[in-house]
This record gives structure tokens, C-alpha cells and sequence, in this order.
DNA sequence: CTTAGTGTCGTGTACGAACACGGAAAAAGT
DNA sequence: ACTTTTTCCGTGTTCGTACACGACACTAAG
């Protein structure tokens, strides 16, 4: 049995000319309907796209970029990472990819970082971008009401812009691309739920120093409470709001806690930062507790190795970056249609399938 | 703070110009160099070279690609889908998806299908393959034999195959794209080994109809076993083969084995007919059972989004016949150094993370 | 010394689309 | 009726690369 996917190339060589002759008219005009330059009576425009449309014509993208010496300039907007191994620099990894690809199209991006305690640097970037105006932007709203501005601005000059990471309602955005918190709670929560037994104890560690994605932490929050009061799940919750992780009086505070109550068969850390919490389990020597956290970094991973940290829930950090810069450059170079709302899938992550999310 | 990403178009555009003139030969001599077509002394030829790295002269892709008028053939070995929901319809999807990404570069695929009860339609369409002699072949080393004497004809005529979802070791492959069985089942153990009480039973059941993917079987249930070898968890094991999971009979004797056992606390199915089982626990009105199995097929959501089944373990196959094509392409088209093997992430999905996942 | 053969290399055209330029025809102004 | 402006359309060149064709020099055979 043999099937075949139609084939256009051969079909497509001389496909201008062919339009051209059919209709009794010149390459020129032909194009100047596809490219909708005016220029032609009504009569032979008609015409034309009649015969294109019959033809189901489609331009060779490949000679049309090469031809067109226009070239894209692409924005972006990241908060600057904190350290080499922090979470920023992973949707970087995804840009690069992006770019090496579309590069050839005649494709150029810009990056600008801005630090996450100061919106001065945001407001001072944004400008800059506008500055250089671009044929489109990515940028992670994270002050709201900077970034507000900012889109209101490139709405004006009719620049499209995708949101990555988080969110903000109804801003006529391109795309979105990220994940959705509140789901990643729910599932973080059956995780757990599932993993130890009936009229246990749960806590619920806040890290609250680094303000990384505020509201991906209140939404996640929000989420694996829903889980437990919307389900039949007997099991008690301890919330606990840590501001200096780092501090001694914190660390011994969680140690004591964990050590007092020994019902505590489970602990959720809301952000990226478990591999603390990791720490001092394993100093203190505990065993027998089923913890849970987020994201794909180092630190995490030796933790996750060694069997203190049960699971991480990821998104794909590397996956969003590139989705951002592919997303512009389908809509902006292809004209093609994207989707509005792109959520990236919500991992689970063990030892055991560690080596295959890389 | 700006950063930015190199951009070579707007250098590019006169590069080969350049290379000749700074070598002091006409631009066909550096094109002759560049395309190792020999008629050129070995002396210029040096010369050239060298000029062309010191200058990092990478070629327009889409220049070239649009000048030569070569198209590639690439050419699909799969097994036929037995039904419109069964798994082989996946992969199909994302070789469709890359189909339509890359046929601007002259790409065309011709899919052949062969039944996975009869190993003569193998045979006969890896011979309709070879006397079409494509660029490229994309193949499920399905039989193994007959796989092995298609391939060493392949390695003869030096054309890249790529496997996928399963794999021949020592051929000479381009690239093997699938899955590691063996972790996956170990995960699935993990899984289940967390989400039930210590002291439990559980019921490995193995639908052995469906001959899809047997080798994948095997090394599910090996890894499966394996976690629960090599770790302290106390669990009893029991194992069910079914031959006809629609037979009447062998379904009552699954249901009788589940009423009179209570102590089976977990299930795990090594395929993906886990729907099956899922339809007998509803029917018996069962509660307090987790079950876990394979493959996001519309039937298992199903049972997944009634909390019936707890998990599912997913390779994901539309990415595989995604990366398929692709790496082809990459390899004879771009003419990139490709990946030797390419394992899939195995995920994990439940009711809470479903909707991410398609 | 001529001629055929071989090894090198330069020139010209093509791929499919984009767009500038300028010419012809039609419409408007004087 | 003649000029000017506007509308419409054909021609020619370009993008960066691939490759056919033929030119030229050099060697070996006659």
C-alpha cells in the first residue's frame, strides 16, 4: 500500500507566468494584485484573482524573502536573570534556538533585559525598543502597570506584541505563551494527595524573597488549595511564609516544624527554590516526606537525583522562548494565522524520567 | 541594557562576490570550491578554503535551495493504523506537520503502509522504497529481519534511514526517534508504588492481542519489575496475560480476580487498551483502585477525565513523526549534523494536566 | 607541428518573487 | 485643441546561489 502527500514544487515554478498568461496580462500587474499595490482597474483585478484563486496559487516563501530585502527586527523584553542558573536564562536558550533558524529570513532581534526590583530599567528599555521601532515584540509583563503603557503604545503604532510567561487579560496581544499556574497547583496537590497516606499532614512553603513571578505564586497557591477543598482528600494543610530563606532563624523555624510534628508527610514548595528546603531536610536527616517543588534547575536536580525531592512540576522555559520568537516570525514573515493562547504542557518530573526533559 | 543577537543577512548578501575577489578567481572557481565539485587546482582551492573560513561564510539557504532545482525524496515505512483512533494515526499527524513546513525546499514524502499482522507487505513496500530510490527513509523497524535486509540494502546505496519508535542497535542508523520502554515502565512503577498504601497488591496486566510494539512490552514490564527489585517498597506483585481483552470470558475472570482480591489496590496495564479494564471497573462499580496505563487515545481520556484511570504514561507521538521528517531534512537539506538517538520525554498526564497535552 | 584529450577556470542564465522605472492611455484642466 | 495630471501596466533588474557551456592552456600522441 502506498499513499503520497501532494507535492508543490514543480507545480509552483512558473506558476506566476502561467497566471500572467491566462488572464492576457503582465507579470508586473499579476503581482501588483497579490501584493494588493493598487495600481490596477477593478476590472483586471477581478480577473486575476479569480484565476489565482482557481489556481490555488501560493508564493514560494523562499524566493519571496530572498527578493524582498526587507528585513525583521524583533524586540524583547526579559527580566535579567539573577544568576547563571537562574530561571531567566532558560527561555533565552530557546530565543538562540529561534534565531539560528529564522536568521535566513532576514530576521534580527534585539534583547533587552530589565532588572526585576527596579521599574525604572523596565520603563528605560521599553523606550528604547520603541526607540528602534520594531516589527514586533516579545516581552514578560511583569510590572503591570509599566507594561500596560508600554502595549498601549505599540498598539498605537500597530506593532504586535506576545506575552510570555504571564498573562494580561484583554490587550489585544498576539499570543500567549506560558503556563497555566493555577492548573500546575491542582496537579501539584493530587501529587501529593496521592502520595501519602490518609490524615496527613501537608505544608505549604511560601519562599517569598524572590519575587520571581508574584503572581504565578499566588495563582499555584490558589490552585492546590482548590484541589483539597473540592475534593474528599482528608488531609490537613500547614501554610508556611518564608521571606529570608537564606536566614538562620528561618531555616531552623522549618527544621523544628518538621521535627515537632511528625505528622507532616508531605511539603509543597511554590516556587523554584525547594533545593533549600532539600537542604536542610537532609541535614536534619528526615526521612519519610514526600516533597514536591518547581522547575528544572541544577540545584533541584541533584536534590531529585538523590531522592529528597519527590517531584518538580515544570513548564518548558526553553520551549517558550522559542514558541515566542517562532509565533512573531509566523505571524510577521509566513502571515500566517497563530493562536491567541498558547499554554505549554505542565511536566512531571522523577528521577526515573529526569533524563528525558532536556 | 541591550544585548543583541549577530545577524548576517545584510553580510551575506555579497559574501561569494567578496570571497572571489579577495582570492583574485571568478565566482564560479569559489563555487565549484564550496560545492566540492573538483575541477579546481588544489592550490586556489587552498586558498579559497581558507578565505571562506576566515570569513565564517555560511550559504543562503534559501538561495540555494531556490536555485537548485534538486528535490529531495524522502520515504515513509509504517505500520497501517488498525482503526482511525488507533496510535499509528499520531506520528502520521506531525509528519504531515512537517510535511507542510518544509516542502518549500522541494521536499516530497511518499508514505507506505504495510499491515502488522504480515510481514510480506513489509517486504513488498520496503521494495516499492527502494525502486523509487528516495533521499531519505523514515522507518518503524516493526519486523525485525525483514528490517535488517532492508536496511543493509539502504546502507549499500547510501541512503539515511532514520527508526522510529523502536530501534535496531549496531545499523548505521542516521538517528533512532522514540521512546525509552524500560524507564517508562519504571516510572510507572514509581507511580503506582506512591499512590497506594504500603503492604498493597498490585496487578500487572498484559493485553497481549494487539501485537503492536511487542519488543516496547517486554521492556515496559522489565522496568516495572526492576523498580520494585531494586527499591525497599513492599508490594506483591501478580501478572495477568489476556489474550482477547474482548472475549467475554477473560473479561469476567479480570473482574472475579478484582472482586474476591481486595487487597489489589493498583493496576497496571502495559499497553494502551487500559480503556478496556477502565470499562470493567465502572461496570463492576469499583472504587479505591488506581490504574495506570499508556498512550493519550481518545478512550483513555475518557476514563482519565472520570477518575477511573489516575494516569497515563505518554510518549508522544505526533513529536516523533515530527522530528522524523525533520531530521532528514536537516541532515540532506541543511546539511546539519543530527542527533544519533533522540529519546522522547515519557510523561506523565492525569485529569489535572490533560489539557496541556495535545 | 598539428590535433585530440584533459584539467582549469570565467561567463551567462536560471530559480521565483519584488519593485523601480518609465511609457502609453485615459481623464482632467486650460 | 493642447497641455497636464492621473491611472494603468510592461520591462528590466535584483536578491544569493547553482550549474551548463564554452574558452583557454597544457600535455601527450600522431
Amino acid at each position: 500500500m502506498t499513499l503520497k502527500l501532494r507535492f508543490i514544487k514543480a507545480i509552483n515554478r512558473t506558476r506566476i507566468k502561467d497566471i500572467a498568461l491566462k488572464a492576457n496580462v503582465s507579470i508586473g500587474t499579476v503581482d501588483r494584485v497579490i501584493h494588493k499595490r493598487g495600481e490596477v482597474s477593478e476590472a483586471t483585478r477581478d480577473k486575476i484573482l479569480a484565476i489565482i484563486n482557481e489556481m490555488e496559487y501560493q508564493p514560494n516563501i523562499l524566493a519571496s524573502t530572498l527578493a524582498s530585502k526587507k528585513t525583521f527586527s524583533f524586540a524583547l523584553l526579559f527580566p535579567e536573570p539573577i544568576s547563571s542558573e537562574s530561571y531567566w536564562n532558560k527561555p533565552m536558550i530557546g530565543v538562540r534556538k529561534a534565531f539560528q533558524e529564522i536568521q535566513q529570513y532576514g530576521v534580527n532581534i534585539n534583547i533587552h533585559l530589565f532588572k526585576q526590583t527596579d521599574t525604572k530599567t523596565f520603563k528605560r528599555e521599553a523606550e528604547l525598543i520603541l526607540n528602534n521601532n520594531p516589527e514586533g515584540v516579545v516581552l514578560a509583563p511583569f510590572f503591570s502597570r509599566e507594561s500596560k503603557e508600554f502595549i498601549a503604545e505599540l498598539k498605537k503604532r500597530d506593532i504586535p506584541y506576545v506575552f510570555i510567561d504571564s498573562n494580561i487579560k484583554d490587550s489585544d496581544k498576539l499570543s500567549y505563551i506560558g503556563q497555566d499556574s493555577f492548573q500546575s497547583g491542582t496537579l501539584a496537590a493530587k501529587l501529593l494527595d496521592y502520595s501519602i497516606p490518609e490524615n496527613a499532614t501537608i505544608l505549604v512553603l511560601q519562599f517569598a524573597k524572590e519575587k520571581d513571578n508574584m503572581n504565578h505564586l499566588v495563582q499555584r497557591e490558589k490552585g492546590f488549595y482548590e484541589y483539597f477543598n473540592s475534593s474528599s482528600a482528608k488531609k490537613e494543610l500547614i501554610t508556611l511564609e518564608i521571606t529570608d530563606p537564606t536566614d538562620i532563624t528561618c531555616q531552623t523555624k522549618i527544621t523544628d516544624l518538621l521535627k515537632s510534628n511528625a505528622g507532616i508527610k508531605g511539603i509543597f514548595v511554590t516556587n523554584s527554590q525547594v533545593y533549600l528546603l532539600a537542604r536542610l531536610i537532609e541535614e536534619a536527616n528526615l526521612s519519610g516526606i514526600r516533597v514536591i517543588g518547581h522547575d528544572l534547575i541544577n540545584e533541584n536536580i541533584h536534590f531529585l537525583k538523590k531522592g529528597i525531592i519527590d517531584f518538580l512540576i515544570c513548564q518548558r522555559p526553553e520551549e517558550q522562548g522559542y514558541r515566542s520568537i517562532i509565533t512573531l516570525f509566523e505571524n510577521l514573515v509566513l502571515k500566517k494565522e497563530v493562536n491567541n493562547e498558547n499554554y505549554t504542557s505542565i511536566d512531571i518530573i522523577t528521577k526515573e524520567n529526569l533524563d528525558y526533559y532536556k
